[in-house]
DNA sequence: TCCCGGCTTATAGTCAGACAAAAACAACAG
DNA sequence: CTGTTGTTTTTGTCTGACTATAAGCCGGGA
């Protein structure tokens, strides 16, 4: 079974490129872009597939046109910071360290409150994936590329397990950017402290179906994290 | 000073006419849009127009084009939620039960939390704002215009008193959505309990530096607006 | 002097038609 | 039955033209 390798239409990577220099202030809020024709030549494609990257941007959030003034970028509080794709294109310099800061505030808070909502309303079918990614996490271990992966989805399925729509998206987001800092502790960091036994407390908490423990287990889990990741940053 | 009437070009336009076909469940995730080219027909648009609000939606994760198969909606656990223009969309058509619990979920774990870090480390700058906000709600009243943007304003200015970007960046998106209900709210709630003496003491709190105090005020407020919210929605 | 209305003009917005490339599907050969 | 090859449908890209919008200038009037 063969992961779908992404396909890479013109548009997509244009408004790739695009983005990151926006978000790594190359284009700083304010700042007008250059014409869809200079655009378009200087990266040689069509206007057509330059305007679509632009279309794009603008729904993110990104950037806004109008006939005349040309292409602008909007301010910062009007990005959609939570988009995947923003949050990856934010990591792809470097990540501004205010940033991961941010990033880790909003995982305690998020993060904490959904596993408390997930030991109260999980199924048994929620258990039993759960279980299930726990067991390839044991196995494989945190550092090969499926254990990587079985962590993700342990997370993804705690906010799955809540039933509410809006805080399974944020999984999405969150959990893009999380598989981003991961790559920076790996890269960096000696020894990471095993987080296994934490996984399982906090499993062992959600099959009880007791919010208290899952809360504690999940935040003791997240400090861990950002100790390990800002120590790797600083390295 | 008027506020700029939004542009309308037929891209957004028809962007919006086919999110909300998706999010109301026309096209059901899975299903499989007309083609370029019997969408630009059936519009009387051209099929460039056509491609950019496509593109736009695939930026939010509604959509996945491919040549050959077709447009076709994505799971719903891949749409961007947290995008303002989603949100909006929902609220178009009648909103579903379900997803107003969702968002008040969402705003009962993310907004005191925000309380609590805006009473640690806002400055005397937004201390002022919020006031002059408080201010024009006890003068023009909540069922105003001016005061239900002031009372916007106000919780907007909260989460930018956290100095989190994502937490900012989610203040936009719960704000529009909560724009959504409290069109809902005043059109069929004869009577609403008045909210402005919770907003006093949030105020005072985050004025006093009080952290457990400002989660406290921002809980009994949102409950307050959630049975306020049901109430109107089950009449 | 200052304000207002029309004019100019640069830029995004829209249109039309063509060809290229990907991929599902069918037909065919082994 | 299986692998391969061709066919065909749909998105992807290109080109070049025209339209609509709005910023900024310029001139006329209060």
């Amino acid at each position: 079974m063969v992961e779908q390798q992404k396909r890479n239409p013109a548009h997509r990577s244009i408004a790739r490129e695009l983005g990151v220099a926006i978000v790594s202030g190359r284009y700083p809020p304010g700042a007008i872009l250059p014409g869809e024709l200079d655009l378009a030549e200087s990266r040689n494609v069509s206007r057509s597939v330059v305007r679509e990257a632009l279309r794009m941007l603008a729904a993110k959030g990104l950037i806004d046109s109008r006939p005349k003034t040309g292409t602008r970028v909007r301010a910062r509080a009007d990005w959609n910071m939570l988009d995947p794709d923003l949050l990856a294109w934010m990591f792809e310099g470097e990540p501004p360290l205010g940033f991961v800061d941010s990033l880790f505030q909003l995982r305690i808070i998020v993060e904490p409150a959904a596993a408390e909502l997930a030991a109260r309303s999980r199924t048994t079918r929620h258990i039993a994936r759960l279980g299930h990614a726990l067991e390839v996490m044991e196995e494989k271990g945190l550092s090969s590329p499926e254990g990587q992966a079985a962590d993700q989805q342990f997370h993804n399925l705690i906010l799955e397990a809540t039933g509410n729509d809006l805080l399974i998206s944020l999984s999405g987001s969150i959990g893009a950017a999380v598989r981003s800092t991961t790559l920076f502790k790996h890269r960096k960091a000696k020894q990471l402290r095993d987080s296994i036994p934490l996984h399982r407390d906090l499993f062992a908490a959600i099959t009880d179906g007791d919010p208290a423990a899952a809360r504690a287990a999940t935040i003791t889990l997240i400090l861990q994290a950002q100790e390990d990741t800002e120590s790797s940053l600083l390295a």
